[in-house]
RNA sequence: UCCGGAGUAGCUCAAUGGUGGAGCAUUCGGCUGUUAACCGACAGGUUGGAGGUUCGAGUCCUCUCUCCGGAG
């Protein structure tokens, strides 16, 4: 087996797990946050800087860099690791969100998606022996099903065709997936807003016994407190000798709700995303730099934060490189916003360690600004 | 001094004589398995000034001011 699940312990006030994950480029330890590399790169970050703020594990992109470069020429290079750099854990998405997000350019079928690429308008089919064979050559550490994300909202006929198929593809790439001691297959959960499609589609993925399992479908535009309500009745369907992976939750309320109903993994690319786009999280809440009140603030980003953007720079100089377009500004929010969540995933698994994890959660919650 | 050109939002510029717009800048908002250094909103105007023609003038006419270019 290319993973292993050490469950450490269980928070006694929350509920919430402590674990470590064995894979073939190393431990992480768990709960935990993945900065998102699409291409093959954290945007702005070299792997370097990764490392500095203590990054475990990255995502990529089956889909993205099965169109550019192609996965041939990764595999040619050494496999993803070595083309970009990285040698600690990857995990790769299957190109099953890109499905659901690149709307009116494709086509779904029980064989698979046909889609247009978005760079040149190519016209390209992707099932999942392909995306299982995409994944193989990129070399990732952890590799995803092909599923289909359903929108929201979505009817309750449309969602449960939609994980039915999800199964049987889930099916078709184990039965593809042959690596299987060098590349753990997650499966992912489907099932929408709806309880009783939940279980079912937790019942069909779990007897298909992957090494780890995902909930996919959520953060897709529902409100938080149903997000949260459906993690409380899928989660406890789950393994719990296996890692659990919220796909795609990235806002700090998020990620700590996620654990506390039973999430081990995340990923997202909000603190990326939102970095480069000029807003900062912080522990005093979410900081947006170049608003005016800060043109003169010469305190810095985060008074309580220790990365290298908060140790060594102020608010107003930052707001200036985001005024004058310098690409230094976004490199600097980037760092910061990954340093924070993967700060604030330590603090949590500190937390649960010492079996206070909802107390965390309410001092948290009242300085950053989150309502309970 | 003469000749020519130009004066419209903070800036660069649109607008047959018929409801003065855009881009950028400003201010603010959004971003959740990345089609995203992106997207959106608010605000911003006595069209250099004064007259005139006209039902109606940013647009045509007269005078005037400023700037640019050329000549002297």
């Amino acid at each position: 087996m290319a993973i292993k699940y050490e469950l450490i312990k269980t928070c006694k006030q929350s509920g919430a797990r402590l674990g470590r994950l064995h894979t073939p480029h190393g431990v992480i330890e768990t709960p935990i946050f993945m900065p998102v590399g699409t291409q093959a790169t954290v945007k702005s970050m070299t792997p370097e800087e990764l490392k500095d703020i203590n990054s475990q594990i990255i995502l990529s992109n089956t889909y993205h860099l099965y169109l550019r470069p192609g996965h041939k020429l990764i595999e040619k290079a050494g496999g993803l690791h070595k083309f970009m750099n990285w040698d600690k854990p990857i995990l790769t998405d299957s190109g099953g969100f890109q499905v659901f997000s690149l709307g009116p350019l494709r086509k779904i079928s029980e064989e698979g998606v046909e889609f247009r690429s978005h760079l040149d308008g190519s016209k390209h089919f992707i099932s999942p022996e392909k995306a299982v064979e995409i994944q193989n050559s990129l070399g990732s550490d952890i590799m995803m099903a092909f599923d289909e994300c359903a929108p929201y909202p979505a009817d309750h006929d449309y969602v449960k065709k939609s994980l039915e198929r999800t199964t049987r593809w889930a099916k078709r790439c184990k039965d593809a997936h042959e690596n299987t001691d060098k590349q753990a297959l997650f499966g992912i959960i489907q099932g929408g807003m709806y309880k009783d499609l939940r279980e079912q589609s937790a019942k069909e993925i779990i007897d298909l016994d992957f090494p780890g399992y995902s909930v996919g479908g959520l953060s897709v535009g529902e409100p938080k407190d149903l997000m949260y309500e459906v993690l409380e009745y899928t989660t406890p369907l789950m393994p719990k000798d296996k890692p659990r992976y919220l796909m795609g939750v990235g806002s700090p309320d998020d990620l700590i709700e996620g654990v506390i109903r039973g999430i081990d993994m995340f990923d997202c690319v909000l603190p990326s995303r939102i970095g480069r786009n000029g807003t900062a999280m912080t522990s005093q809440g979410k900081v947006v730099i170049k608003n005016a009140k800060h043109k003169e603030s010469f305190e810095p980003l985060d008074p309580e934060c220790d990365c290298y953007t908060c140790k060594n720079y102020s608010r107003s100089y930052l707001r200036h490189l985001f005024k004058a377009n310098e690409i230094l500004g976004l490199r600097l929010l980037t760092n910061h916003n990954l340093y924070f969540l993967l700060n604030l995933m330590k603090e949590v698994r500190q937390a649960i360690m010492d079996d206070r994890l909802l107390d965390y959660r309410k001092e948290f919650f009242l300085k950053y600004g989150y309502e309970l």
